[in-house]
DNA sequence: CCCAAGACCTGGCGGC
DNA sequence: TGCCGCCAGGTCTTGG
């Protein structure tokens, strides 16, 4: 589920209910993800309150006195809020036991998201020193987009999917971002007019701020601990849809696959 | 440095 | 019903 939408929403739903709260105690039934849970997590956690709940990118960083918790997603990652006594499912691989009763579950399949202990200032810290800015910085611009991909060979869709240009858009985002902008995911990074990705960046924007609104309408499912996020309701024009008619013109929607992932696009809307 | 491909892991789906 | 191959929201790491 998580592209940046998602782990925003999840931001919102969780923050009211651990902000404040003290970790009485974790839990870690699975500690095998992308990287190990650390072993010492606990020392660092237990018995501390948490300061405050941030993002970076997709990455949920939990500020506690000495240092922060940070927690990445991946591909099937799920955090939510449940009860002390609600029942432990096969990939509740960690719990952060809260003095509210309540805990912080995190789920994850495919086990491609983490868990970490930051102990420095997290911008120094090896995942995230290297990112760029995030798509609603106010001083982000199509021009920053534009000298960033002079000379670069690569099609645009990786580029606009480069964590160290610009963090927060996936494979959904970056197909639908593209659409509406009338851009060709083929097209090389380097030979795209600043025009063009100053409308790149408004659309990349808008689609990210409709999909967080959308989310934001589902905050009781992380209470609740059932329910789905909201933005398979939303309006994809073009993911997942290769093969059907483009919603604006009825030509059929091509798809192929760029950097190892599903690209879809309409030949005759994008150019 | 740049770019492409591989790696990690489980589950769901379509096809036979 | 069962098995097989392929696909999936990410991104770090390796290889050329």
């Amino acid at each position: 589920m998580p592209e940046l939408p998602e782990v925003e929403t999840t931001l919102r739903g969780i923050t009211p209910f651990v902000r404040g709260k003290v970790i009485v105690r974790v839990d870690v039934r699975n500690g095998n993800l992308r990287w190990p849970v650390p072993a010492d997590i606990s020392f660092y956690t237990q018995g501390k309150r948490v300061e405050a709940i941030s993002r970076r990118a997709k990455y949920l960083l939990f500020k506690l006195p000495q240092g922060h918790l940070m927690i990445h997603l991946g591909m099937s990652g799920r955090l939510r809020i449940v009860q002390d006594d609600t029942p432990v499912e096969k990939h509740d691989h960690v719990d952060f036991c809260l003095d509210s009763g309540n805990r912080l579950r995190f789920t994850d399949p495919r086990r491609f998201g983490s868990v970490l202990w930051i102990a420095g200032d997290p911008g120094r810290h090896k995942l995230l020193k290297g990112l760029g800015p995030e798509p609603f910085d106010p001083g982000l611009d199509g021009e920053y987009l534009y000298h960033r991909s002079r000379g670069k060979t690569v099609p645009i869709k990786s580029f606009l999917m480069d964590s160290r240009v610009l963090v927060g858009v996936g494979n959904i985002y970056a197909n639908e971002a593209l659409f509406k902008s009338g851009i060709a995911p083929t097209r090389t990074a380097g030979r795209i007019s600043l025009a063009s990705y100053q409308k790149l960046l408004d659309n990349v924007r808008v689609v990210l701020q409709r999909a967080i609104e959308a989310g934001g309408t589902t905050l009781r499912d992380f209470v609740d601990g059932n329910g789905k996020p909201g933005y398979f309701q939303q309006q994809l024009n073009v993911y997942g849809r290769g093969g059907k008619a483009c919603m604006e013109c009825g030509a059929i929607l091509r798809e192929i696959r760029l950097g190892q992932r599903a690209t879809v696009y309409c030949t005759r809307c994008q150019r």
